[in-house]
RNA sequence: GGGUCGGUGGCAGAGUGGUCAAUUGCAUCAGACUGUAAAUCUGACGCCGCAAGGCUUCGGGGGUUCGACUCCCUCCCGGCCCA
């Protein structure tokens, strides 16, 4: 369920109950792909502020298996998280997998088959598989099977993907009524589903596949009684060149249900989730803070995250260009911390910032760890980023 | 003292007459990273130059050769063996 409790033009503010508790958006979820957030304890993430989080479908499935994330009682005790967790359904591995890479598998309108590069093994996964796993890992929200194309496919293979991912759209929530039946599942334990608008960079695709998806009914406006849950955005939010897609962010955001929940899967950069809440996306999930954190680069908030909605919001239609892209709209900048320019710096890596890392250590300390490349660098680095982002959600929350 | 093997760019270590400013690894200096095949990947890395290109290099000195990191002589230094 969710409920919009403010709005300020296109951006919102709101609440979702799921059966692990409550969320307020915008919200944004570290990725623990495989069960785990990189380097980063349980501890680790309850400290920085870490609530709901990303696994995902495919690579529990492969490791370590369903069979055994049932024997320990679903995802969240396996990982022992109590807090929600939502599971991408594989789609973006058939991105990151096959269609960078065909010869790692093959994608059929029935199925989708993974070829492990390592052992040969084949995997497969078609929608209904991918809907069946999500509810044996136990989590609150889940996303259909779509298929994610480059954006730089042209645009007949890029319309080829948003049928695709409709059709499974479908197929997906013909399975999800069955396994709520299937498991007698009650309407306060059900989790939310999700579904994927494809197209590309092309405005038209977008809010043809967004039309199709809501026909299924993702939303309490199109859908039945139970009220289905959110549209999420697929593939990439930027093109080639790393610029941010204003118009097809704001423009397909408007073709969605306001009562409906609105994830932007994979954004972003701190300026992009800032840009996109202010089109009125509720929900972010992306690697940047860990991976990054992990190879050395450090976010630092600026005046205390100041910045505007509106200030975006006026640059809605500009090319974001590089100058912007770099000094991260105003309100943050970076470092990276490999540069050795820190090796003699004793100030603190940031000091508006109060996590593990800020509160004990100076710049030249995680310098060293990260030239012994030492695990630690990486896990403190990873979790200041975290709480960067969680603080920067914590301010679009009050905007 | 005699014999023997060897001395290559910050380090390790290829190269054994021209295609060598010199493979590669490490170190160094930068960059990238957006629903995680990522503790990963790129690039630079003798000097000058934006570049084309030019200049000086493979322990020191000398020699052979059209041409030497590569062959010869000698000196210096190191390892090993014999006295």
């Amino acid at each position: 369920m969710f409920e919009i409790s403010a709005r300020k033009q296109t951006a919102r503010v709101g609440q979702i109950t799921t059966k692990n508790g409550e969320i307020k958006t915008p919200f944004f979820m570290p990725d623990a792909t495989r069960g785990f957030v990189k380097s980063l304890s349980g501890n680790d993430l309850e400290n920085v502020g870490v609530g709901p989080m990303v696994v995902n479908t495919y690579h529990l499935f492969l490791s370590p298996g369903m069979e055994l994330i049932r024997a320990a009682g679903g995802v969240h005790r396996f990982m022992n998280w109590s807090h929600p967790l939502l599971s991408d359904s594989g789609g973006f591995q058939i991105f990151s997998l096959i269609h960078k890479n065909p010869h790692m598998g093959k994608i059929t309108e029935n199925e989708v088959v993974f070829k492990s590069p390592v052992n040969g093994a084949r995997n497969v996964l078609t929608p209904e598989k991918s809907i069946q796993i999500q509810f044996d890992l136990g989590v609150d929200m889940m996303v259909v099977l779509d298929d994610v194309p480059p954006n730089d496919y042209a645009r007949e293979r890029i319309a080829d993907s948003v049928e695709r991912t409709i059709r499974w759209a479908e197929r997906c929530m013909i399975e999800y009524k069955k396994q709520l039946k299937l498991r007698n599942i009650e309407e306060k334990n059900r989790p939310l589903i999700f579904c994927v608008i494809q197209g590309g960079e092309y405005l038209d695709l977008r809010k043809h596949c967004a039309e199709e998806l809501i026909k299924i009914g993702f939303s309490a406006i199109g859908g039945p009684a139970l009220g289905w849950d959110g549209y999420g955005f697929g593939a990439r939010h930027v093109d080639a060149e790393g610029n941010f897609l204003a118009e097809v962010l704001r423009e397909t955001a408007s073709c969605i249900p306001k009562d409906a929940l609105r994830f932007a899967l994979g954004v972003g950069t701190p300026e992009d989730i800032v840009r996109c809440h202010s089109y009125g996306w509720d929900m972010f999930d992306c690697v940047i803070p860990t991976r990054e954190g992990r190879h050395g680069r450090i976010f630092l908030r600026k005046n205390n995250f100041q910045f505007s909605i509106s200030d975006f919001q006026s640059k809605l239609n500009d090319e974001i260009s590089t100058d912007q892209k770099n000094t991260g709209g105003g309100f943050y900048e970076t470092l990276n911390i490999n540069n050795g320019k820190f090796k003699e710096d004793f100030s603190v890596v940031d000091s508006q910032c109060d996590c593990e890392l800020c509160k004990n250590h100076t710049r030249s300390y995680l310098h060293h760890l990260f030239v012994s490349k030492d695990p630690l660098g990486m896990r403190l680095a990873a979790a200041h980023n975290l709480k960067f982002y969680m603080e920067l959600m914590n301010k679009l929350k009050k905007q």
